[in-house]
DNA sequence: TCTGGGGTCCTAGGACCC
DNA sequence: TCTGGGGTCCTAGGACCC
């Protein structure tokens, strides 16, 4: 058995944690620069706010309704996911972190009942935490996934819910829209509509060989997952991304050569730092910029350039000097700029790193103490404290008009309390 | 005026090997 | 008419996830 426990309108509801005046309010968080919709309450949804709206667009709904609007505060929502997940640890050995605000948790050998331990693992988060979590428990991650998914459809469910029975799983497939299932994404929504699947429960009893030839291995893991086969395995172990990626819209379109390779050569600097705590060393970079494309009328580029680092590094000097190089290739007069970053791929583990018979390990030496150094001192006094000059000011430029306090990460910003 | 950011896996096809 | 058989590795692009 699989139990699945996610998060209810995640943002919002850290919004909400601090907020509680806001509690049966509206409430939406947006992307960075204040651009899009990216979480909504129920009440929000109610309105009509849907996912990935832009802020401009919904401007007249949200001041009509006095929807409360709140720039993203990743400082808080991540501190708040590590708490729910420390309460789920306590009820598996066996969990894996699937996204900040999604957990699986592994329940195989238990004998428990499975319906109270659901609502119990839900009312024991919300406890704890002040989130409202939806657990679902199945047999597979896509069954488990559809039974959280059915907590949130159903207040009557205490926040758990466990189906296991084929019947059960049955009645419950005829009813889910295939579009909604793990896995199934708009591309084959598409397809399964030409062909008349509307439900998870028509998906299933697809003959083998069609999923297979519409939808190839993917679509056929989560066939049979639908039917009670697991095929996703279960991750618990945190492995080291292949690819790691720090990219930002700007809040203006940049022009500005100084501006531009200030801003990319910071990118390379949080990318660096975020390639040495997971102890890796990168083989490639890939600098890419584009311009603004909903302004049809302005001159368009996209594009990226490759720097090969044959040996494999994770020198924060190398890293920041080289994309700054490369950021002034890449960029040409005339072009406003709207999004930047770095991509570092080719990704190597510190083990398997070999140096060169001819590197001067003296050099590199130093440069890992000076990197060692930099992360440490940016880690207690804050991002961009020490940097070099071509990182410009060392922040992301970017627009967040609405942001909370950092209420559980910062001195200065936590809440108080009043006694009379 | 204004439109997010960060990942993974799979497949087809090309280039190459014997 | 007809042109071997079996591999590997890499890359670009597609599809998916949150």
């Amino acid at each position: 058995m699989y139990a699945l426990a996610d998060c209810n309108n995640f943002f919002a509801s850290c919004e909400r944690v601090f907020r509680p005046d806001l509690n049966g309010k509206p409430v939406i968080v947006l992307s960075n620069n204040d651009g899009c919709a990216i979480a909504r309450s129920e009440e929000a949804k109610a309105l009509g706010i849907k996912m990935g709206d832009p802020f401009f667009k919904i401007k007249p709904i949200v001041e009509r309704y006095k929807v409360a609007v709140f720039s993203s505060n990743f400082a808080l929502y991540g501190d708040l996911s590590a708490r729910v997940q420390e309460v789920l640890r306590g009820y598996s050995p066996c969990v894996e972190v699937y996204s900040i605000d999604e957990s699986f948790l592994d329940l195989s050998g238990m004998s428990v009942d499975f319906k109270a331990y659901a609502e119990q693992i839900s009312r024991d988060c919300r406890r704890q935490t002040a989130i409202p979590v939806s657990v679902g428990i199945a047999p597979t991650k896509t069954l488990a996934k559809i039974a959280s998914k059915l907590c949130k459809r159903y207040p009557r469910l205490n926040g758990g819910c466990y189906m296991h029975r084929p019947q059960d799983i049955e009645k419950v497939l005829r009813k889910f829209p295939v579009g909604d299932v793990w896995g199934i994404g708009r591309h084959s929504l598409r397809k399964l509509e030409e062909i008349g699947v509307r439900t998870a429960w028509d998906y299933a009893s697809l003959p083998e060989s069609t999923v297979m030839g519409l939808f190839h291995l993917p679509g056929l893991r989560t066939w049979k997952e639908l039917r009670g086969i697991p095929c996703i395995v279960f991750e618990d172990m945190i492995e080291p991304k292949q690819s790691i990626c720090v990219s930002r819209s700007f809040s203006h379109d940049v022009t500005d050569l100084q501006e531009f390779t200030g801003q990319i050569a910071t990118f390379a600097g949080k990318a660096a730092e975020k390639l040495r705590t997971q102890h890796s060393f990168a083989t490639e970079m890939v600098v890419f910029a584009m311009t603004n494309r909903f302004k049809e009328d302005a001159p368009q580029a996209c594009g990226g350039i490759h720097v090969l680092f044959p040996e494999g590094t994770q020198e924060h000097r190398s890293i920041v000097v080289a994309a700054a190089q490369t950021a002034r290739q890449l960029f040409h007069p005339g072009y406003g700029y709207k999004k930047g970053g770095v991509v570092f791929t080719g990704i190597e583990q510190e083990e398997a790193h070999v140096e060169s018979l001819f590197s001067d390990t003296r050099a590199a030496g130093r440069e890992a103490r000076l990197s060692a150094s930099i992360d440490a001192i940016n880690r207690s006094f804050g991002e961009g404290t020490l940097r070099f000059g071509i990182q410009g000011d060392g922040r992301f430029h970017m627009t967040q008009e609405h942001k909370s306090p950092h209420y559980t990460t910062r001195w200065s910003d936590i809440p108080g309390v009043s006694v009379k």
